[in-house]
RNA sequence: GUGCCCGUAGCUCAAUCGGAUAGAGCACCAGCCUUCUAAGCUGGGGGUUACAGGUUCGAUCCCUGUCGGGCACGCCA
């Protein structure tokens, strides 16, 4: 127990190396101190820890680095932290921990559980995660499950360290895509009831299975639905020849326009009721496939709501109040090229309607109004040219857009039987995320989707992700979570005891390398969040996996001292938690068998 | 054409914000189950980090150019 008192949980060895590093730097210059910076070195040879520190101080002090290095292992105050200190290369001081100093890991971890890994580099700052945000005008896609993997994963890694974080869905409600979906609905409802003869369905209507099902339950729950194709085709001011009208391929936008237009006219009320009732019947099942993904959200804001509440009219009087904006061909321009953007854009139209750029302004700058510190938005890597005019509007505004983070979620293709599967999602020709959440399962499809940087393309093989083969990574990391608990079941003592046993014995290369490993948990976890790269955690993960599982085929873990087990059994224990714990960052179940 | 991102082992990807001998998985080859789960382990081969320059103690990382790939360039969202 008296070991305890090497490290704290307020303290990490990194913090406490530094301050020593510090220190020395002080004894020895006068000069402004730089933050000394500790590596974990690659190989075992170079140290528990290293640092530069004497090469970067090299330039300033006009020495070689080397003397540096030498002066300041001379000036380090002496501490039970460290076994020894060397200098090596071009002037790294290499320094290696005492036994003790790297098994008290264990202890803290043990008696943090969950909590260990956990920081206050966020100072409980307010951070807005904002992803998915995807059209309500169909299911989603396995793109938009890359978007909700990473957007979890990256949510609770900010919250781990620290941030006061809410994960917010935009629900872009407001469009002509809500209306192109009504309207593909109410057409849908006119066909199941035989009405329609000589108008076809648009080819660029929502052609999916559950628009027909949508419409199926529209015709039962709303009397005034069906009408005779007569009227339509009137006010669409189309023959009635009853010869099948063909639209030509450069038409179909302004029909479907047209279509709209006509729905609302001959509808009236009945409209905005199927229109309210697809969305909500959209959004619930979005909702239910993310619960089921494991992807929670704390708002769900309406894009349309900035409308009803005047902030999209007030944010466009309050850029021309400041003068940013000017008319041209009858539109409304902001000036963004004068904050960074590479041209002007169009806030209002000439037909008088605001663009979706306004809506993203007022959205933005409502952000900042509910007092976050932070604003991360999630987007789709096809969205990057879109950064700098947000960019523009909020700095235009007064609001320090460094505040902003923009990661972007690069494209998965899916691929089957080694071809590259092709989707579209007007045609209905996707395959749904909760089409691949059945065939792969949650855990490891949230694991693949996050496996590698995120804004890196992502081939998600089909025939490997079905397969339940072992090369998918998530068994390797489950699998040892799995023996842990079934070792700990095994030994059947009581997991109190293990937070005060005597650690000496933890002193085999395996357990030293799984100490390494260990308590290198907290930062690892920082510096994933403060990048966004949750793929870091599974990698190390991984790692931290294939070391135990090394460690597991060469140490029979219940033979020996009873003293030696309990170690053992103790180490066993604390890297259970931290498999637990990354695993649940990145919303993977971690089973106790399997 | 312009802008942004990318180019690392046969394949899919990492690389501690400029650090030491560039690492994993898959695939390939050779071994390990009467012992806590073989969904595991051990060993092996495999690289001019696309190419050419530059910056410095030191470059996969920063700068310039070339080649190749992706995305974006609407009064759509």
């Amino acid at each position: 127990m008296s070991s305890r008192s090497v490290t704290t949980p307020e303290e990490s060895l990194e913090t406490r190396l530094c301050a020593l590093l510090t220190a020395a730097i002080r004894k020895i210059s006068s000069a402004p101190t730089l933050h000394p910076v500790l590596e974990r070195p690659r190989q075992s040879m170079h140290g528990d820890f290293a640092s530069p520190i004497a090469l970067q101080l090299a330039k300033g002090l006009r020495q070689p680095p080397r003397e540096i290095a030498a002066q300041l292992i001379a000036a380090l105050p002496p501490s039970a932290l460290i076994e020894r200190v060397e200098l090596a290369g071009p002037g790294f001081i290499n320094i290696f921990l005492t036994a003790q100093a790297r098994q008290e890991i264990v202890h803290e971890i043990l008696h943090r559980g969950h909590l260990f890994g956990s920081s206050q580099k966020g100072s409980g700052q307010r951070v807005q995660v904002e992803f998915v945000s995807s059209n309500p005008t169909g299911p989603l896609h396995v793109g938009h499950g890359r978007g909700a993997a990473y957007g979890a994963s990256v949510a609770n890694l900010l919250c781990k360290v620290g941030y006061q974080v809410q994960r917010e869905y935009y629900v872009n409600d407001a469009g002509r895509q809500m209306d192109i979906l009504t309207v593909s609905t109410w057409l849908r409802a006119l066909q199941q009831s035989n009405k329609l003869k000589s108008l076809s369905f648009p080819n660029n209507g929502y052609q999916g299975d559950y628009v027909e099902i949508m419409a199926q339950e529209a015709i039962q729950r709303f009397s005034g639905l069906v009408v005779s194709e007569e009227p339509l085709l009137s006010t669409l001011g189309l023959p009635h020849t009853g010869d099948l009208i063909v639209i030509p391929p450069e038409e179909e936008e302004h029909h479907m326009d047209a279509l709209i237009a006509a729905a609302k006219e001959i509808l009236g009320p009945t409209y905005l009721t199927l229109h309210h009732f697809v969305l909500t019947e959209q959004l619930a099942d979005c909702r239910q496939d993310l619960e089921e993904f494991g992807v929670v959200f704390d708002d769900w804001f309406s894009e349309q709501s900035l409308f009803d509440s005047g902030a999209v009219a007030l944010i466009v009087s309050r850029l021309e109040n400041a003068g940013h904006l000017y008319t041209d061909k009858g539109a409304r321009w902001f000036r963004s090229s004068a904050f960074g953007d590479e041209k002007d854009r169009v806030v209002q139209r000439e037909n008088g309607l605001y663009t979706y750029f306004a809506s993203d302004i007022a959205y933005h700058v409502g952000k900042f109004e509910r007092g976050f510190d932070l604003i991360v938005d999630i987007w789709g890597a096809d969205h990057h040219g879109y950064i700098p005019r947000v960019r523009a509007a909020l700095s235009a505004l007064g609001y320090d857009d460094s505040r902003l983070s923009v990661p972007l979620v690069q494209f998965v293709s899916l691929f089957r039987q080694g071809e590259k599967v092709q989707m579209s999602t007007r045609k209905g020709q996707f395959i749904t995320l909760r089409e691949l959440r059945t065939e792969v399962g949650r855990d490891a499809a949230r694991l693949f989707y996050i496996l590698r940087k995120s804004d890196q393309h992502l081939d998600f093989d089909l025939d490997l992700a079905t397969s339940q083969s072992q090369d998918n990574p998530v068994y390797y990391i489950q699998y040892a979570h799995a023996r842990i608990q079934r070792v700990l079941e095994r030994w059947g003592g009581d997991p109190v005891v293990l937070e005060s046993s005597v650690l000496n014995s933890l002193i085999h290369e395996e357990e030293t390398r799984i100490l390494q490993i260990l308590y290198a948990y907290p930062a690892l976890l920082e510096q994933a969040a403060s990048d966004f790269a949750p793929h870091l955690v599974a990698f190390y993960l991984r790692d931290l996996s294939a070391e135990f599982h090394a460690y597991y085929n060469q140490v029979p873990f219940l033979e020996g001292e009873p003293i030696q087990v309990h170690a053992r059994m103790a180490l066993l224990s604390a890297i259970g938690i931290v498999v637990r714990d990354g695993l649940g960052l990145l919303g993977v179940s971690a089973p106790d068998r399997m």
